[in-house]
DNA sequence: GTAAATTTAATTGTGTACGATGAATAGAAA
DNA sequence: TTTCTATTCATCGTACACAATTAAATTTAC
């Protein structure tokens, strides 16, 4: 029996179970990136480094859909552990230029464990963990293409 | 051509489109809970006691995935709104008791266009949003399972 | 019947997120 | 050249999110 209230229902939304296994996952990764001193942002910002090398600021938060008003404090974070040099370019010295450093490349070795470590916390079908990474990335592209 | 590193690479997480997608629809949310005056955590917990009019704070934390740390804040805002009432039960002091008021029940009125002005938002084939809600409500369940 | 353990919520501190504003610089236009 | 505009990053304020601690009250064990 609907009525006009069902779509306001929490069982109802596509929107928060994104945002709870968002988050349930991620605290997932706790544990991990604690043996390995850094948090989820930190990782997925060396993530791009370590396959990138460098990158200016601007560029790296397209990758992760993060403002610079997030990535700021992450870069110097990430600077202080002396895993990432910040340089301003010299040709324009707006932006900033962020680079890997040798002792980041050196964590890259530790973190490779992470991955295979949280596959078995996430108790999902292999064809299902598929569907859900197609459907994702089809809504991701639709968000870069909304500006 | 595969190596180790590969499931370092951000394309081959399955957590990050789950983060971004989360925080993006989020995103999207705002313009519309802008116009009501909520966040979008205090918009979940609304819709909570929209549905079930009153509950403690232990239980509706466990709705939404979500500890008092969270929550305490976000229902001291909506009680200075007016939405709720928050109270100690009499049977047992720890308890803290949450329950819709008359304000907070005619807010649901505005809040019920929110859904259907969202759903433009998300580019998404009716088939693959069924099949998005289906897995992550299964990845939610063994999330309650662990605990 | 009392001490210890447990439960529950609040508090505190750290770390994101993000909108808005500001400052510096670059490049285009006048 | 000078002014205008856009870009890029930093800063600030607000709001989560969560771990750890505190505090209060109940339950359990003895």
């Amino acid at each position: 029996m609907d009525n006009k209230y069902d779509a306001l229902k929490l069982e109802n939304q596509l929107c928060f179970p994104l945002y709870a296994c968002s988050k349930e996952i991620v605290k997932k990764y706790k544990p991990f990136l604690d043996e390995i001193d850094l948090t989820y942002t930190q990782y997925i910002a060396m993530m791009v480094l370590w396959e990138h090398k460098e990158m200016n600021v601007k560029e790296l938060g397209s990758y992760l859909f993060l403002d610079s008003g997030t990535l700021t404090p992450v870069l110097k974070k990430l600077e202080q552990k002396g895993y990432i040099t910040r340089e301003r370019t010299l040709k324009d010295e707006r932006v900033l230029h962020v680079a890997i450093t040798p002792e980041g490349e050196q964590l890259k070795e530790k973190a490779v464990e992470i991955p295979q470590k949280m596959s078995c916390c996430l108790c999902i079908e292999p064809e299902e963990a598929l569907q859900l990474y197609q459907i994702l990335h089809k809504v991701m592209k639709t968000f870069r293409e909304d500006e």
